[in-house]
DNA sequence: TCCTTTTTCGAAAATCTGTTTGGAAATGTC
DNA sequence: GACATTTCCAAACAGATTTTCGAAAAAGGA
């Protein structure tokens, strides 16, 4: 690969640079072609992937707008390909329940404390929620006190999963087990004594861990 | 029309605010839909209609992505009031260091695997990088190996802060200690032993770890 | 010239995104 | 309850945007 620009690559990485502050949104590619004077949306799609292998941009696929210029176009920056690529992932908006009122869907508004946008690679796909963890029940399981997990909906877990769950009204991070016929929900701390969990509600299954120190 | 933000409203421009830093992209109607829990499109435009004839937001015709908030809406400019404040900060993307090469800045591009995009108010100010724990030496401070930690770069540390420290050309995270003259790096797991760290080189301060399950 | 590589083109396909529509559900008022 | 208003929904639609494909044109090299 060549590492010095062509022209007409210069052209558009400056195209996409003008037009974007233009109109404070990243170009499409038609707009691209018509600013290069290209007759076709396939070859500035053509010029686009050469500079995305170069390295001095990103796209983000079937994403409209997607094209964001690499800060240091430094074509030393190659794309590791081993690098996983979190970064031009998805991220989403995630609600975070703070108190939960007795006998109200759990997203409602009135449970809503919050929303915190994340990686969708970092806590998963489906029905996520966030939820503070209160207690150190679970502290061998190496979340503690103030930490916030993220949960995906589901109504059962797996064995041994750790899961949020709703008992008395008041939410509970712990370990599913079923055994014998009953659920149990159980600590990960020996100081607290497992909870028949037959009656409680499991709201979800941890994903994700979140701390700040 | 009353001039009061509904809290879904005042949601739907919080989700605005998050999902452009976050991606550095206004959001499509179904991305805000999603995330402030709406489950059709059209619910959103309802929002996004209405917030556009109070004047809190503007939306170019037929145009991907052309929401953009009116900067006089600078009731959008703040959180809600009530909501603890983990969102409307700024997103920027941190390096997750792989294997340290022996003699190379810390920050070289042969030493970066990838980068991942965060909240700023999830890892703190400062020179942060991300790191990938190996071992169980800190479980009982609650880091299990494969944590992602973020690290503040700074070159000595407080007493009881964990701290990532280089030892022999390898990164380590431990807890800084400082008696008798002597920097000790203790792990937080009986199995394991002090480490004495006087030669150690301090990468940075512990602010945050990520786990995804 | 002959051949290879690079670049462009047009058209169709696939996907994403905004809009419209009619109705249902929730909420508030009388 | 009856009624109006607000909010939400699902589906269909139309336009916008990216992706793919084959082939042609342009550019270089031996």
């Amino acid at each position: 690969m060549d590492e010095k620009l062509t022209p007409r690559q210069q052209a558009v990485l400056d195209a996409i640079q003008q037009l974007r502050a233009a109109k404070d949104l990243p170009p499409t590619l038609r707009e691209i072609a018509e600013a290069v004077g290209l007759k076709s949306v396939a070859s500035a799609k053509y010029q686009i992937d050469q500079l995305k292998a170069m390295g001095y941009l990103e796209q983000r696929d079937n994403i409209s707008r997607g094209i964001s210029l690499n800060a240091q176009g430094s074509a030393a920056a190659e794309p590791t390909e081993t690098a996983s690529n979190v970064v031009t992932g998805n991220f989403k908006s995630y609600p975070l329940v703070g108190k939960i009122a007795a006998g109200v869907p759990l997203l409602a508004a009135e449970n809503i404390d919050d929303h915190i946008t994340l990686p969708e690679s970092l806590v998963g796909k489906g029905d996520i929620f966030l939820l503070k963890v209160q207690g150190e029940s679970m502290i061998d399981a190496a979340i503690m006190d103030g930490d916030i997990i993220a949960v995906r909906q589901q109504a059962t877990a797996d064995n041994n999963d750790i899961v949020a769950a709703l008992v008395d009204d008041s939410a509970t991070v712990k370990v599913f087990k079923q055994a014998d016929g009953h659920t149990w929900l159980l600590p990960r701390n020996s100081a607290f004594a497992p909870i028949l969990g037959d009656h409680a509600q499991i709201m979800g299954k941890v994903t994700a861990v979140l701390r700040s120190i």
